[in-house]
DNA sequence: GAAAGTGTGTAGTGTTTAGGAAACATGACG
DNA sequence: CGTCATGTTTCCTAAACACTACACACTTTC
């Protein structure tokens, strides 16, 4: 599970290549962590953290929040409820789409952009 | 969030009118939980309870699972690995069909279960 | 009228979550 | 050399989560 600190670090070290305000330190203090946590996160020495921090994490350094959520094994809390207000219909949906391959989903996903309903 | 309390009371009772085994002693007893808890539950005295009891829960009283896991204001994790699995892909598609009316999804889901891909 | 079964109230428990505080070691800079 | 800034380590904790244990009062059953 020390997937989470690996994908953070690296993203972090390659934006602190170009630029020194991210440093841990920096990064830390931008997003309201100490840095003695955000080191243990990156070394995966302590869990995840919530899904704000995590969120916040993931915008400063512009990876797409929900990666960095799954990769904390954690879903979005809005997603969570669109699930919540009609469990039987998108539990149903989801199981059926879980093998589905990837071009199958996002054909799904434009039809539904392309709003045909 | 004494809608889950409610429900399950009202389902066990209508349960317990044709069959005495569906009190919530005996209840409580087959899904493994002290019958104080299941009292606490069932008037919104407590949080929901966990993931797993909250499924035997169901299945006991013969309900949906996903169901009363929303009322209980939880995601099965089965469905969220899936997400996690492919958060991209997911999240696109859930956000898209936040707003869709039922038949819409209902549609979607016809189609990808007579498997056209 | 005892035994068994019903639901409820009070109190307390172990575990997990999500961090904070402060000190430490290392290297770069001026 | 001193002082920044960097990342790291150790120790600690407040709150939430998910329950258990047990005694109590009442009702039904035998």
């Amino acid at each position: 599970m020390t997937q989470f600190g690996t994908y953070v670090n690296t993203a972090r070290r390659s934006l602190q290549e170009h630029d020194r305000r991210y440093s841990l330190r920096q990064v830390a203090k931008r997003i309201g962590v100490e840095p003695g946590y955000l080191s243990k996160i990156e070394r995966g020495q302590v869990a995840p953290p919530s899904e704000a921090a995590t969120v916040r994490l993931a915008k400063e350094l512009d990876q797409d929040p929900d990666v960095l959520l799954a990769l904390g094994g954690k879903v979005s809390s809005d997603l969570q409820e669109v699930i919540r207000k009609r469990p039987r219909l998108f539990a149903q949906l989801i199981r059926e789409l879980r093998d589905a391959p990837d071009h199958a989903v996002l054909r799904i996903v434009r039809e539904v952009r392309d709003g045909d309903w």
